[in-house]
DNA sequence: AAAAATAGTTGACAAAATCAACTATTTTTA
DNA sequence: TAAAAATAGTTGATTTTGTCAACTATTTTT
């Protein structure tokens, strides 16, 4: 490798900092936008993403809920609390450990989800409607793409 | 194009909605992890983003800043305030408009704007050195196209 | 059996954000 | 050009969102 080489290596680092930097602020934008449906609806952007993992998997415990959205536990305590009381969530104290508890979306909760789900599909099809279907499938490819290489940096 | 082409169109399509929305859950995670440095900073978020337009462009008004940014004008009046009061930011009242000021970074501001700047390019650069050089450039790459095909649809 | 860890709840509080009312200008329009 | 409408920014009141620490009740570890 000559000199100009490493030259141009180095430079390209600092271009790719600062591509990386752009696409994020682009981007930022982008989820702001999509949001802003939900900032609309009856719900949080945390209570969403409540919903969403009780939508996804059956039986969760708080202490899961926890460790994966990374939530205070007393901050998802009254929120479950308030889904109780709206009656979108159901609570069972756990048989086999008696702190923990499993929760589970009601009817009306996962109607609830869904409608928000709806929604948040319908925004993202308005796109690619606008989009010709060869840069629809460039654009996944692209998402695609990212997610597997960042994935890599576990 | 025959009927199972047309089914194949169709059935893709939802396939794309759901890759995306995958796409935008994982980079909300991303984004939140970049972001957490500046949440251990004494700045929050929003306050980045305003030092970010104060930074780049000079003379800025606080409706151009609402403008960009979509902020409430209290709140950012109030943020300017406490930068002010920090020195981070000056303020003149215009010539031409009795109602508007323009705003400027001191350079005690363009130096803690630079300091979080550079904590941002560093984080970036510690992923980018987890990465094979070509990953480095397909990333990019995935981001620059992501932009232009989605800048389209204005 | 005692100590440490974990699940979840609760109270107190702080930070972030919104909303409406208000002053002072500037622009529009009749 | 005088009155009305619009705009820039400030301020007060309030709500929403999120954090922190203390606490009870279990379960796990030593």
């Amino acid at each position: 490798m000559t000199k100009s080489t490493i030259f141009i290596v180095l430079g390209m680092q600092k271009k790719h900092v600062a591509d990386i930097r752009a696409f994020n602020r682009f981007y930022t934008g982008v989820l702001g936008l999509l949001d802003q449906h939900i900032l609309d609806s009856r719900y949080s952007l945390p209570e969403v993403r409540v919903l969403y993992e009780l939508y996804h998997s059956v039986n969760l415990t708080a202490s899961e809920i926890i460790a994966i959205l990374r939530i205070d536990k007393g901050y998802l305590s009254r929120m479950l609390l308030q889904f109780q009381k709206k009656k979108l969530v159901s609570k069972k104290w756990s048989a086999r450990d008696g702190r923990a508890a499993h929760l589970s979306l009601t009817e009306k909760g996962r109607n609830e989800f869904e409608a928000l789900n709806e929604a948040s599909n319908r925004q993202i099809k308005d796109i690619l409607e606008r989009l010709t279907e060869d840069d629809c499938n460039i654009l996944v490819g692209h998402m695609t793409g990212i997610r597997t290489i960042l994935s890599k940096t576990k």
